[in-house]
RNA sequence: GGCCCCAUAGCUCAACCGGAUAGAGCACUCGCCUUCUAAGCGAGCGGUUGCAGGUUCGAGUCCUGCUGGGGUCGCCA
């Protein structure tokens, strides 16, 4: 089993077919024998699709396809719902739907389809997940991190996401490569190396300097930036052109301002490392924006020969906007002007450094040449939209890669309980160590009530501490559509009830606790049967991984595998409660104990594609 | 001001191509540990999907207008 060859189903191109595969999901099983239907009477088969109920009370999976077709056809929609329902042959899969409604028809799956499906899942590699069709090349930048900003909880919904998204790429047959994308290279360092010369009284005594960038640390870093940030915000212009020619120093290849950058550079890159690893985030390629620079000039001179430069205030810009695309603008002051739209990206600077725009446009054609994609995500700020359109036109203009294959996966902010980005009690920036720390404070209360099974190791009860407090956080940004914004509340993310990580992991621990029993007893898993309801609720669960896969996916969605996971757990939890399993014997032991296995591989699974790791015991 | 996003139970969030009685969790009320981890299970309570129109057999979902909130509008990233 797993291999890619036995993964294809046979039955794919199967009319009707005569036997259930079990490879397939049984929604997807259901659609192509209604298809087959609706094909016969001569009804549009795209309509035939069968999905999930919302109505469990009437059927397990519900079909409305026949009220659309009825439309098209100019017919009643019961009468074509009991023509489809006459048409259904009785096979191992369902029986004969029934009509409720104006027209829906309802599907109860056979014991046996549902057991059959069950084994399957129980028994494959990928716990009944679909491969993609045709494999991609696929860049996911994400993570972001910055080199003079230490990683704080503004960083945590790229990390989370984009590890996630990376995962379920991967784990669908994609190759895949996750790009850090350090943010190591605009008007930023200018500006931590222009406070480094103003802290130490400029770079002429060669010793002081060495000194200084031998002892330097990433806090260091960390309380200068935004100190010199805030006084460029606040109108400092001595202090903003001499950053932006640091900058332009910097870019222009000047070997002190070089051999700044990489202390400044490597003290950053060793503490994000990790600060990402105790995250449980992990980057196939740490490049970052310094990475793509040695391509700029060339990249420069090719959209100059292509005649796509403009020069503007001093500047040189691209134009992205089409004829016709406009959009009024407020100045200053106070006129209304009306401007192209999207802003043209700004290529070179008025001082002749590269902006982000830049380094974004020339990490494409970076990144054409190294893995050569045919799809990179940017899992960035929903707030940068604007500027990825910008550069993924510029890209497409210039013949660097297609507008189709530059997809920008935004998410909202993390804010806090008022509703506005995320701060702590003092106002400042709550670190991600300081907050991890936080939640496994809390985990570690919580483990020391808990008295079940305590003989823990002081490493195993802080493995266990950390574990609960990465699923908490990041069960709770996943568990949100990445789109929208979401409210941070560790208190409630922590409360170890309801639909929390912490809950995950007990299900997946109580379930590692059986298996280990079953394992001292010497019981062993056998053939799945499907009997009690809440055999055939778990059953149904582990049916359904594969669509809510094929929803993140397609999508870029994690928050679909997480409401499975949950799922998944609770029917799990209903089994446990009604199904003893050790209690029980022979063949009914056997069925339940593998039926426990699967639901453990299936769990583990889809943690693991959220980026959470499950502990032995908790 | 232009453009983008959002508004769903007291709170935090779901709802696949427009489908049936809009779902979870928290909080609240009640029941369940002599039984494989009670961080659990079951039941109850809770809704004019911001407002007003429109499209249609059918709208939380699509269209128009409005109200409220957030974001963004070239030399930061």
């Amino acid at each position: 089993m797993g291999s890619r060859r036995a993964r294809r189903c046979l039955h794919s191109d199967c009319p009707l077919p005569t036997a259930y595969c079990p490879m397939k999901d049984l929604a997807t099983a259901l659609s192509a024998a209604n298809a087959a239907v609706f094909t016969e009477l001569g009804l549009d088969p795209k309509h035939a699709d069968v999905r999930r109920s919302d109505r469990p009370d009437l059927g397990e999976f519900q079909a409305n396809g026949a009220l659309a077709v009825a439309k098209a056809a100019g017919k009643k929609p019961q009468e074509v719902a009991q023509s489809v329902a006459a048409g259904w042959k009785a096979t191992d899969l369902a029986q004969t739907p029934t009509i409720a409604g104006p027209g829906f028809l309802n599907f109860t799956v056979t014991p046996e389809a549902l057991g059959k499906r069950a084994q399957f899942v129980a028994d494959d590699a990928h716990a009944g997940a679909s491969a993609v069709e045709t494999k991609r090349r696929v860049v996911v930048d994400y993570g972001g991190p910055n080199v003079a900003k230490g990683m704080h909880v503004g960083h945590l919904r790229a990390s989370i996401i984009g590890e996630s998204v990376k995962r379920i790429y991967r784990f669908r047959g994609d190759e895949v490569w996750g790009d850090a994308h350090f943010g190591d290279w605009g008007f930023q360092m200018g500006l931590v190396i222009t406070a480094l010369e103003d802290e130490i009284g400029g770079f002429d005594d060669r010793a002081k300097l060495d000194a200084r960038l031998k002892a330097l640390t990433l806090d260091q870093l960390e309380a200068i930036y935004p100190t010199y940030a805030k006084r460029v915000k606040e109108g400092d212009i001595d202090v903003r052109d001499r950053a932006r020619k640091a900058t332009a120093a910097l870019q222009g290849g000047s070997a002190l301002h070089r051999e700044i950058w990489k202390a400044m550079h490597d003290v950053s890159m060793a503490a994000q490392k990790r600060d990402f690893a105790s995250l449980g985030v992990d980057f196939d390629l740490w490049l970052g924006e310094s990475d793509a620079d040695p391509l700029i000039p060339d990249m420069v001179k090719d959209l100059d020969a292509k005649g796509l430069l403009e020069d503007d205030q001093g500047a040189r810009i691209l134009r992205v906007a089409k004829p016709g695309e406009t959009k009024k603008k407020k100045r200053d002051d106070g006129t209304i002007v009306e401007v192209e739209s999207p802003d043209p990206l700004l290529v070179v600077s008025s001082e002749g450094s590269a902006m982000y725009g830049t380094t974004d446009l020339a990490t494409i054609v970076q990144r054409m040449r190294d893995q050569k994609p045919d799809l990179i995500l940017y899992c960035v700020d929903q707030r940068q939209a604007d500027h990825f359109e910008q550069v993924y036109r510029a890209a497409a203009k210039a013949g660097y890669a297609s507008r189709e294959m530059l997809e920008h996966i935004g998410f909202g902010t993390m804010n806090g309980p008022d509703g506005t980005p995320f701060k702590t009690r003092a106002g400042g920036v709550l670190k991600l160590q300081d907050l991890i720390g936080q939640a496994e404070e809390k985990a570690r209360e919580r483990l020391r009530e808990n008295e079940v099974d305590t003989n823990f190791s002081k490493e195993e009860f802080e493995d266990i501490a950390h574990k609960v407090a990465i699923a908490a956080i990041k069960f709770a940004d996943l568990s949100n559509f990445r789109g929208t914004s979401y409210i941070f509340d560790l208190d409630r993310f922590m409360s170890f009830e309801g639909k929390t990580g912490p809950y995950l992991l007990y299900q997946a621990v109580r379930i590692k606790s059986i298996l280990r029993k079953a394992e001292e007893q010497g019981v062993k898993p056998g053939a799945i049967a499907i009997e009690h309801e809440a055999e055939r609720s778990l059953a149904l669960a582990l049916d359904a991984f594969d669509g809510a896969l094929r929803a993140a996916y397609d999508k870029k969605a994690p928050h679909f595998l997480a409401e499975h996971a949950y799922n998944l757990a609770q029917a799990f939890s209903g089994f446990f409660a009604n199904c003893p399993i050790l209690q029980s014997n022979g063949a009914i032991r056997a069925s339940r104990l593998a039926l426990a296995a699967a639901a453990l591989k299936q769990l583990t699974l889809t943690l693991d594609l959220l980026g959470i790791d499950v502990p032995e015991r908790m």
